[in-house]
DNA sequence: TTGATAATACGTGGATACAAAAATACTTTT
DNA sequence: AAAAGTATTTTTGTATCCACGTATTATCAA
């Protein structure tokens, strides 16, 4: 089975890895605030390595949209405008879509188990409070994608997972009342045990463009 | 409105700028062959600089997927498998079919003549035999989801053509006689002209979709 | 001759020091 | 107070060096 995501930490080999899991973690965490500016010297001092490995990393950092790099002007933590938060839910949502149309035939029922015992953990991890509601809500949805069995599509969704994650956090330690994450997730399993692809695909569609307009109301209105 | 892909070519203003250009051109024409061993020197003379952004090239052209990197194997030409080829074509199908739903209500009659030149050029370049019909039809694609005024989305869609365009030129070159693009594009113009959304997106899907398995064959089998 | 092992060459990854160019901050002048 | 010019800081790129991992070749035993 290709991972979920987040991919599991596999010990890293090059400098240039370990700043960069160093940076996305960090940033994944909301560490760093939108538009603060990441000096190479600094954090390459922070994990005990040169520069040159800190700069590599904000390359791919910056590929991954976490982190934007203007010439001569450094590396600076990137921020989600409403705009970009509509359109990457709007791309996630075609994506995960088309994830879950390819892995319902994969799914049996043992792992219909899985996903709801996933689904309890997220309801566990949501009423003690904490943030690592965010982790067990990846986690189920990483699961699904990696029954899809495409590692490119699985990469992608994964990638914006780390996008939206800072949003995500803040969003739910500001939300105290409990909200409909578990009915709409019990619905994308009871889609899936329907059989019916396109009906599933619109399910999680629809799941994933409802929650958009939650967090939009954290994110910066402009640029 | 957002630039379409490939993306113009703004005076590069750092020398990584400059190496990234170089490379991904070269990939994008084949110049360079599938497990190729891509030497940072060989590169960084070839263009006139030292190794180091040559390096950080090779991180973001990795991002891309157009190249891959190992720890202490250096960088070496990606090469597609038939899955990864497929695989591509199935997420291209969905996110382009999000661009057409979101262009549609933003194409007036204007625009559908320009949609329609773009056609007749790209029928011209495939009657001359040259493979500048990969990049009419990509004019053409690019021109699509540009009107879907989505930069994340396009940039992605943008990616996935450069990364199967080296097959996409093979394929053209290798078939003489005239396949069904005309056709497929013209329904394309004719479900964006019929006002229903769900349809354009359809025909879209269905359109990616059926290019696939054509150049499936000029994949190295497995790897 | 063939297969395993050791020696060697090579390239990558990383550190450091330094130079150039650009942006930013700061004066000074009008 | 605005503009121009100067200084400083930061980023970017170069050059050089070294350690380590990989790959290749050479050597030796079966």
């Amino acid at each position: 089975m290709p991972a979920a995501f987040p991919a599991e930490p596999q010990m890293s080999a090059t400098a240039e890895e370990e700043a960069y899991r160093h940076l996305q973690r960090a940033l994944r965490l909301g560490r760093y605030k939108p538009g603060e500016r990441l000096i190479p010297e600094e954090i390459a001092a922070e994990i005990g390595m040169s520069r040159m490995p800190v700069r590599e990393a904000f390359r791919r950092l910056a590929s991954d949209g976490l982190v934007v790099l203007r010439p001569n002007r450094g590396c600076v933590v990137a921020g989600l405008t409403v705009d970009e938060l509509y359109e990457i839910f709007e791309i996630r949502s075609v994506l995960e879509g088309l994830a879950v149309r390819l892995a319902m035939p994969r799914i049996d029922e043992e792992e219909f188990e899985e996903l709801e015992r996933l689904l309890d953990r997220m309801e566990r991890a949501g009423q003690s409070g904490s943030s690592d509601w965010v982790v067990r809500h990846q986690e189920f949805h990483g699961r699904i994608c990696a029954l899809s069995w495409r590692p490119k599509l699985i990469h992608q969704i994964s990638a914006l997972h780390v996008v939206i994650e800072p949003y995500m956090r803040i969003w739910f330690d500001d939300c105290d009342k409990p909200h409909s994450a578990r009915e709409e997730h019990a619905a994308v399993i009871a889609a899936l045990r329907s059989g019916d692809e396109l009906h599933a695909e619109k399910v999680m569609q629809d799941h994933i463009l409802s929650t958009a307009p939650m967090l939009a109301e954290f994110v910066s209105p402009s640029r």
